[in-house]
DNA sequence: GTCTAATCGAGACGGTACGTCTCGTCTTCAC
DNA sequence: GTGAAGACGAGACGTACCGTCTCGATTAGAC
């Protein structure tokens, strides 16, 4: 997760077990106070570990909060459900229900906003939340694929860029919705939402 | 903006000066170093004004950061292009413009982030920089309509709710483009994404 | 004491009152605590202060056990017994009883300990207290010799330099039969030792 | 020294080297750091030995320091000069000289003011620094006696008395010297110093 | 031309969290 | 069973900002 097991061989090992209580902390403080009034003090006195022990561990609150938050998406899955505007709208559902618990909300702009000014931050966001789970998107154009309800894309560039476009119109769509409208991403909007992604403004109409 | 000039009549009047070089300096502070390592004291410093001052005016580092970057949302308008999609490229890529600015970048993620526990803020936000926006969607499905490349709307119920869909779309692309996967949301990415908003994944292939 | 009163004309000016209770704070913790379980973050708690007063008036722990512990030698006083004897025993006494106080225990031998290697604070020892308590031994020493006692020196030279070694000599004895020693310096061990320094080992058998 | 040597028989014996390696890193270290800056995780390295060893060794670093510095002292020796005034100039200035070196300078002070609250750490300084040297005054005064200038004692008690007298005389007025008022401790000083003690402050005039 | 009251700058105040350091203990592996 | 290595819980360090407060010194409108 955070570290590489470098190289030493002797000495005490660090217990995995803290790991654990570390994150599960850390989600609760993100629960109870948000991200502003977290501190990695409290972290530590939750999950009965010295802020030593945290510090040894994560580079400061950003780290902690991403693989604390990471961990959230991992359960993302994409159900077979027949039709390609069903396995959207499966995943973009499990997707909003995962932004609607509150350690999510709190913790995910957060650290987006400070990943703005700090590159090794945005390289971590990238490679344990958007990159993990663009599989999700690939998965699904197979299938669609295989269905006839997509063409096979015409070369492998062009192929890469529509994956990343509709990974940011799906994610970027359900954040927005969510954080800044602040409105629920339910049956109904992600229904509305599914047949403009896949008809268009006029067709949708 | 953020005083209602409440009922006293007597006694020095506030400096209007004193508003605008905060927000200024707010600003310079986000660009130089970021919303998490931005002060008021400095702002106030950067001002030439006391910390009183600033705070006998806004609340906190929240809603003086929200007032200083909806100032840059204000310069966006819709140029008529003659049809649809050139309307929407002209002003994605003009809110991609702003939002490439390191003041936006830092500031708008961060008040979103503390938005979620902070209803006033969220409000103010919504008031101030996402429901004033929304006038750009509204005059463009009118001159689209006027052009016959939409139909007229259902309901006035149905005509609300895809106005905020599109706006969840496009302003949820173009800020997970910019912030989260960190590439230029610049001219190509546009027609791309425009081209799926209007035709459907389908119909863009 | 601790501030010159530099030049700030304008804003909040310093709580008198704080500096009082923090050197109060200081040592009454002494006193409880000892030298070196004594931390300024208890300190300012004790003083019903914050710890940044006590930073933004002494530099850390040693200025300020200073401070505190050279109020206790202001009391002394020579009082006039009549002989060089007496009044010797007389100051001598009171030094002891100054010594015997715990915060002066604790915190006196500490700071002389910390100012083997820190010239700005063995400057600041000796300013606030060995140079002021020396007014003492000049003073004995006018009166004995306007008795009779002792004759008037050969030069001003000589006469710093024997003030010099009779301090040494009183405070080195009294702190070391107290501290070191550790045994009390009553009236029979300071008839004594005055008994040798005015008549030396042979004189006094 | 530290160890009893309790029982144990069998295992891998301690390492006396380690022993020597540690009580001169510490030397060095309070050389180097003096007091306060000394930890024992840094004499350990130093020592080239692991912070568990020196723990099994020694309760703290109190105890350390006073082994580290007691060894110093050892070398103190009262030539036959033949006079008593020679004979004190003579072990003073080698107490002087002692006192001068830093480690000596940075220990010695910080475990007095260290043993006020702590009686163990007390007795152990007198036991491995005060009484051990307090043979120097014995011989001295044996040797006078035998050449007539000092007279037999009346009594044991009264003998007892007027050795530890000289001893926080002698010791108290070398210290601070060399500790407080921070001069050097030199012939001319001795000399002054020894007249005063053999004549009292008439006599010496 | 005062009077009056809210403003302004400056900076000290009581707090809180920071990230680092050292403490003395514990746990592992190697000898 | 000792030794080096190093992680561990604990807690103080000195700093940085927070948002409030107390100052004396402007300012402008009301009288």
């Amino acid at each position: 997760m955070q570290s590489r097991t470098p190289a030493s061989r002797t000495g005490r090992p660090r217990s995995a077990a803290a790991d654990t209580a570390i994150l599960a902390a850390t989600r609760a403080a993100l629960v109870e106070l948000g991200w502003s009034k977290l501190t990695l003090g409290d972290v530590a006195t939750r999950a009965g570990v010295a802020k030593t022990t945290l510090y040894r561990r994560w580079a400061g609150k950003n780290e902690l909060v991403v693989d604390a938050v990471a961990e959230l998406f991992d359960e993302l899955e994409l159900p077979d459900r027949g039709t390609l505007a069903a396995d959207i709208e499966g995943v973009v559902l499990q997707f909003a229900a995962i932004l609607a618990r509150p350690e999510a909300k709190s913790g995910l702009m957060a650290v987006v906003a400070e990943s703005v000014r700090d590159d090794a931050l945005r390289e971590r966001i990238r490679a344990s939340i958007v990159e993990r789970q663009k599989r999700l998107v690939l998965e699904g154009r197979s299938r669609a694929q295989a269905r006839g309800e997509l063409p096979p894309e015409a070369s492998p560039e062009e192929a890469a860029r529509t994956v990343d476009l509709i990974f940011d119109i799906v994610a970027g769509a359900v954040v927005h919705r969510t954080l800044v409208s602040s409105e629920p991403a339910d049956e109904e909007w992600v229904r509305g939402f599914t047949r403009v992604l896949l008809l268009g403004l006029a067709g949708a109409a």
